[in-house]
DNA sequence: AGCCAGGCCTGCC
DNA sequence: GGCAGGCATGGC
């Protein structure tokens, strides 16, 4: 494809029409994102939801009583997302973070230059480049795109080749999509939906909404 | 029964 | 600077 602006929004449209808006991130608050953004590490979705109904019954979604509560307990409330030890970890380091740095409040970090903010979050153990990307577009709304397994792999089979490292395909959707957070949120929130029918590991394409892009590279 | 989930860290090379 | 191995539960 010729014009690569052309072929990220043209695919972005055609998913969204496919598809319907997502409505994306399911929270309730920014630190609600921060929290299911943690526990969703290679972990589907329902099992987040079960935890984070167990946390709510158990304390308050908010960094300080999520930094008080009892260790053991905090493991008990997200046992089913799985890797319960180290996201436990995860949760309480976070969340003195948030309340140390941030006053309290993960929105504060809007105030800073966007790779600031991004950085300030990948100082955080157990937060990387896609968890980073998450919190920063869908709980504190700065235009950070996402990249996940999902976007590398069926942009691979559509024919984008040579993009290497996940700062080069973050920079690839960022250089060639209009900065605005609501197409950052949907076109990611789409990229998994898609990905969860279609792009897998067999080659499933039967009626496949991007047949006429994807080259089938199976 | 085994593979996969809305990844990340560590240790080795 | 890349890459296997570990982390743990639930669905199909």
């Amino acid at each position: 494809m010729e014009d690569l602006q052309q072929f990220f929004l043209t695919t972005y449209r055609v998913l969204l029409n496919y598809y319907g808006h997502q409505k994306w991130w399911p929270a309730e608050t920014g630190f609600e994102v921060v929290v299911g953004a943690i526990l969703t590490q290679n972990t589907s979705w329902s099992n987040v939801e079960r935890a984070i109904i167990n946390l709510k019954s158990t304390t308050a979604l908010t960094p300080k009583s999520i930094f008080e509560i009892e260790h053991e307990k905090l493991k008990e409330s997200i046992r089913p997302a799985g890797f319960f030890n180290q996201k436990a970890d995860r949760l309480k380091g976070i969340s003195k973070f948030i309340l140390d740095e941030l006053g309290g409040d993960i929105k504060n970090l809007s105030k800073l230059d966007l790779e600031v903010a991004r950085n300030n979050l990948l100082s955080i153990k157990g937060v990387g480049d896609e968890t980073a990307d998450s919190i920063l577009l869908y709980a504190v709304e700065m235009p950070s795109f996402v990249i996940d397994k999902y976007t590398i792999r069926m942009f691979g089979r559509v024919g984008v080749k040579g993009v290497k490292g996940y700062q080069s395909w973050r920079r690839l959707f960022m250089d060639n999509l209009p900065v605005d957070i609501g197409i950052y949120k949907e076109y990611h929130a789409l990229i998994v939906e898609h990905s969860k029918n279609f792009c897998r590991s067999k080659p499933l394409c039967e009626d496949c909404p991007m047949e006429n892009y994807c080259k089938k590279l199976f």
